[in-house]
DNA sequence: ACGGATGTTCGCGC
DNA sequence: CGCGCGAACATCCG
């Protein structure tokens, strides 16, 4: 699942388990994820290679290891990395493999949207698609004013522009429609019309929808809090339309915004009204 | 079985 | 040029 939460912890288990271990041994079967580079250039170059860090920028993924070796990692939409004792055969679908000592750390990707590339280590935060990225809501603060600004005048919907890593990292549709919900501002709204303290109810749902994602993902991970009822969804506004809205009871509807279903409370979030900006 | 899914990128048209 | 839209990518799950 990943947006930003998801994104920030797997760079979290990626750093507990190969920050400061060398790659013994990489294996990558050609895939879709290498984007056409070639397998055995990859592997080649990752042998040897000891990792001294790992960065979340929006929802990529910066691995630094020695001798200038970067590694660029997106998770597309299915993508996750699981730790496995070497030897153990890998999950299906696994797209890299980095083994170290008795540990295999393995990128498992069943639909390849994600992508993994080498880059020199140096150049990781100048690559075209990292430089373009906006503030992100978990390193540092995000609040009205910087929301507004970045936003700018677009007449684009809200929600789309959430969405768009340049103008805020790390937002997916989960979380845009769960802080829009929040901040009670209907998802179809031109962006340029939503005011100064909606925008500041706004960059207070964003760090709380965060917050509460962090935390189930650091439930999950601890084997002593797994939920008995795991098809439950977790989500506040996410996943339920036809379901009563926890504030009011009214049912969530659905609307399509940048080809994403985008969950919303009819009374909750009010549709913005044409009438409205003519009387301006 | 059919429809939809957490992301990104591209081409097309206005 | 900015922007909206739809498609494409490939597989799984309910």
């Amino acid at each position: 699942m990943p947006e930003l939460p998801e994104v920030e912890h797997a760079a979290g288990c990626l750093r507990a388990w190969l920050v400061g271990r060398t790659v013994d041994r990489a294996v990558a079967p050609a895939s879709r994820v290498l984007r056409g580079a070639a397998p055995a250039t990859l592997t080649r170059k990752l042998r040897g290679r000891r990792l001294r860090a790992v960065e979340r920028r929006s929802k990529y993924l910066l691995l630094f290891f020695d001798a200038d070796v970067g590694l660029l990692a997106h998770l597309g939409m299915t993508g996750k990395w699981v730790l496995r004792a070497r030897g153990e055969a890998a999950p299906q679908h696994t797209r890299l493999s980095l083994e170290s000592g008795a540990r295999a750390v393995h990128y498992v990707d069943p639909r390849m949207f994600g992508r993994v590339a080498l880059h020199r280590a140096a150049d990781l935060e100048a690559l075209p698609e990292i430089r373009v990225i906006g503030p992100d809501p978990h390193r540092e603060r995000v609040g009205a004013k910087l929301l507004g600004e970045r936003i700018g005048k677009t007449k684009r919907a809200i929600k789309v522009a959430l969405m768009d890593p340049r103008v805020i990292a790390g937002i997916g549709n989960i979380l845009a429609t769960e802080a829009l919900w929040r901040a009670r501002i209907h998802p179809a709204r031109p962006a340029s019309a939503v005011t100064a303290s909606e925008l500041a109810a706004l960059a207070r749902a964003i760090r709380a929808s965060i917050r509460l994602q962090m935390g189930t993902l650091a439930a999950e991970s601890d084997a002593t809090y797994l939920s008995e009822d795991a098809s439950d969804n977790p989500f506040l506004a996410y996943g339920r339309v036809g379901e009563p809205c926890s504030r009011c009871q009214t049912p969530f509807e659905t609307m399509i915004l940048g080809g994403r279903s985008s969950a919303f409370c009819p009374r909750c979030q009010p549709a913005p009204r044409r009438a409205a900006q003519r009387l301006r």
